[in-house]
RNA sequence: GCCUCCUUAGCUCAGUGGUAGAGCACCGCUCUUGUAAAGCGAAGGUCAUCGGUUCAAAUCCGAUAGGGGGCUCCA
């Protein structure tokens, strides 16, 4: 028999794992056990830290407020969160107090201490803490078919036993506060160390509920050392440079005018170039790889909808109907009856309508259509966010009809489709999810068998792309799978671009048929497949992984001259002209700027190119190139600099 | 939708009860020959909107709209 502390005198080592289970060291361990020490900087070290760190949170307000209520308060990703139900709710200068307050805890160095409790000793303990209660009668049920705690509820609760950790006087073993929680914990307060702040305040509905009391939630950070936070801080304060919403601004690309509305944007010339770059592209890849372009109306009668089952499933979410063509008489009555017209929320109905505008033979098949379908969604007011998640969005919408024999070759060219593309795009670092439905959910419609095949096909073409696939249970859409491609930026943020979704269920809603190779009438598969998402959202999206310096392709202007004074106004604005005649956007800074700040301002821009020319190039016949990151390259021959520049376009070069 | 914070000139922001300010941008003039800001001047705001308190409101209170951060949602 012996503890943590015997077994492991390194001191990074904050907790083990025996026989597989994290505890505090502080238990105790017989010779039979296997066990590994847990370091600091670990990943389960860190999740310690955090929560470590969480209960501190709670101890601080709870020793300037008795009155707060304890919610729960996990580790999450670089942090912790703590629930409070509060009166008032936190201010900015609360969580200072609230951090000095934690200051003194940890350099108290308080042990944290660890002690098993029935359930009726919790419930006597924690008689003031009425949300705590609730977890302990959760947990009572627990194994009677509920299950329904989540990960975060089970960080309070746990697994076996309850237990109680107390937060001690290092000396004098005096208790100062105490949480139920399941652990392990830091040995000791102090180890918290100075890599960690409070972040920010927000409310927080109780067990994640809207039909929940809101709590008043802390968010804070964590890190093994100050250093390790220093960088998170920094990463932060680079994501925040990047910021879409603000390069937006700053680069005259787009604005969501009050006059328009929530989640509504308009392009400015220069964002709308970017934009048009982006569906060109598009456009060529589609038609290179077996696409028909259709085009269909952004409104419709809703008995569309009616079919596809978006009224019965997603009303909620789309805007409500324009009612048309109702006509009374004197009385008041109806002497015509009216029809609802809808804003389209999906593209997919109007694509069936096409398949089914004649017969289909097999021999068509896979019919791929694709469409920048327009589409308007109720989005809830809170959940808008800049270009990410707007009401009025663009999709670059395909999808494509297929026997059922023909799904798997399908789906698994659709992916090495949508790579390839991507790539293009200057996005290369991928990995897959694969979205799949919860077991007893009902609002997953469709035979059991359908959807369990379509997941182990979906399964097997991920599995062979060779790419890490991460699972998504409960992820699916209602009427299938799906595979999406998440992609990693420049930052190591992941967004989630491509989906490719299986359907049996519209084919069905919409009797969708093919005449089979032997005379019969047989229903296709449907694959949903968008690429970008949508390509305000993928605008935004490669406007932060750039930060606003696209590749050549990309951007809104492509070269500025420069001239050194007026006088060589007339040889650059003879080059520009040159490029121009190529396509390049180019453009004359012929501004009465000085030359410094003509550079200071295209620099601000982030134009990839900048040409400089004075008496010693017009001399030679050449131009000075000088790049965004400052560095320069002088008296390039004209010839060489334009095929240097339309190179770099064609082959979306970064520069 | 819920909680919370915010909204002053085109942009970034000062201004905590006595009817508005700076820098940059824009416009005009003068100047300007080699790699990140030349000088001078003019113009620009019913302080998001509406209502209330007050002798007096950008400032205090309320509502509405828009935005940020979260929660919930995300076909």
């Amino acid at each position: 028999m012996s503890t943590g502390f015997e077994l492991f005198t390194d001191r990074n080592v904050v907790a083990m794992r025996v026989n597989g289970e994290l505890r505090d060291l502080a238990a105790t361990t017989t010779t039979t056990d296997t066990v590994e020490p847990v370091t600091l900087d670990s990943p389960d070290g860190l999740s310690i830290l955090r929560h470590s760190a969480a209960h501190v949170t709670a101890q601080a307000v709870q020793s300037i407020n008795p009155e707060a209520k304890l919610g729960i308060g996990p580790p999450i990703t670089d942090g912790f969160y703590y629930d409070f139900d509060v009166v008032e709710p936190f201010t900015p200068e609360d969580l200072k107090g609230i951090e000095k307050a934690m200051d003194r805890i940890i350099r108290q160095g308080q042990r944290f201490v660890r002690r098993v409790v029935t359930e009726d000793e919790a419930r006597a303990e924690l008689a003031d803490e009425p949300y705590k209660l609730e977890l302990i009668g959760l947990k009572g049920h627990v194994g009677h078919g509920d299950g329904s705690t989540d990960d975060n509820e089970d960080v309070e609760v746990g697994g076996a036993e309850l237990t109680i950790y107390e937060n001690v006087d290092g000396k004098t073993g005096e208790v100062y506060w105490k949480d139920l929680c399941r652990g392990p914990h830091l040995p000791n307060t102090r180890m918290i160390g100075n890599g960690w702040a409070l972040v920010r305040n927000a409310a927080a509905y109780w067990r994640g509920s809207e039909k929940n009391k809101q709590l008043q939630r802390i968010y804070g950070t964590a890190w093994a050392t100050k250093d390790e936070l220093r960088e998170y801080q920094e990463r932060q304060a680079e994501a925040l440079k990047r910021d879409h919403r603000k390069l937006g601004q700053e680069l005259d690309l787009f604005s969501f005018p009050d006059e328009i509305g929530s989640g509504l944007a308009v392009f400015h010339p220069k964002g709308g170039v970017v934009r048009a770059e982006i569906e060109n592209y598009m456009r060529e890849r589609l038609i290179a790889n077996g696409y028909e372009q259709v085009y269909s109306p952004h409104i419709t009668k809703g008995d569309l909808f009616m079919t596809s089952g978006h009224l019965q499933w997603y009303k909620e979410g789309m805007f409500p109907p324009m009612h048309l063509d109702e006509e009374k008489d004197d009385e008041g009555n109806i002497t015509r009856q009216g029809v609802d017209y809808y804003l389209k929320p999906m593209n997919c109905p109007f694509h069936n309508l096409i398949f089914d505008a004649r017969g289909r033979s097999y021999r068509e098949l896979p019919l791929r259509l694709a469409e920048f379908g327009t589409v308007y969604r109720y989005e809830k007011s809170g959940t808008l966010s800049g270009l990410t998640r707007v009401r009025g969005m663009t999709q670059d919408d395909a999808h494509i009809y297929v026997t059922p024999e023909q799904v798997k070759g399908e789906i698994a060219s659709q992916l090495e489709f949508v790579l390839e593309t991507l790539r293009g795009y200057g996005l290369d670092d991928f990995y897959l999810e694969l979205s799949t439905k919860d077991a007893d959910n009902p609002k997953f419609l469709g035979d059991e068998k359908l959807w369990a095949d379509a997941t182990e096909t979906l399964r097997e073409v991920a599995t062979e792309s060779g790419l890490e696939l991460v699972d998504d249970p409960g992820g699916a859409a209602f009427y299938g799978p799906k595979i999406s491609v998440q992609a990693r930026d420049a930052i190591g943020r992941t967004w989630q671009l491509s989906t490719v979704q299986l359907d049996f269920n519209q084919p069905e809603r919409f009797k969708l048929q093919y005449t089979a190779a032997d005379g019969t009438h047989q229903q296709p598969v449907m694959i949903h497949r968008a690429l970008l998402g949508s390509i305000e959202r993928f605008f935004a999206i490669l406007l932060e992984h750039y930060a606003g310096a696209f590749p050549v392709w990309l951007s809104p202007v492509q070269v500025v001259g420069i001239p050194v004074a007026e006088a060589y106004d007339d040889y650059l604005r003879d080059v520009i002209g040159q490029l121009k005649a190529k396509g390049v956007r180019a453009e004359l800074d012929d501004s009465s700027d000085r030359m410094a700040k003509k550079i200071r301002t295209q620099t601000k821009n982030k134009v990839p190119f900048q040409l400089i020319a004075g008496e010693e190039d017009k001399a030679n016949g050449s131009v000075s190139f000088r790049f965004r990151d400052g560095h320069q390259e002088n008296g390039i021959p004209i010839a060489d600099a334009i095929a240097r520049i339309t190179d770099s376009i064609a082959t979306h070069a970064q520069v």
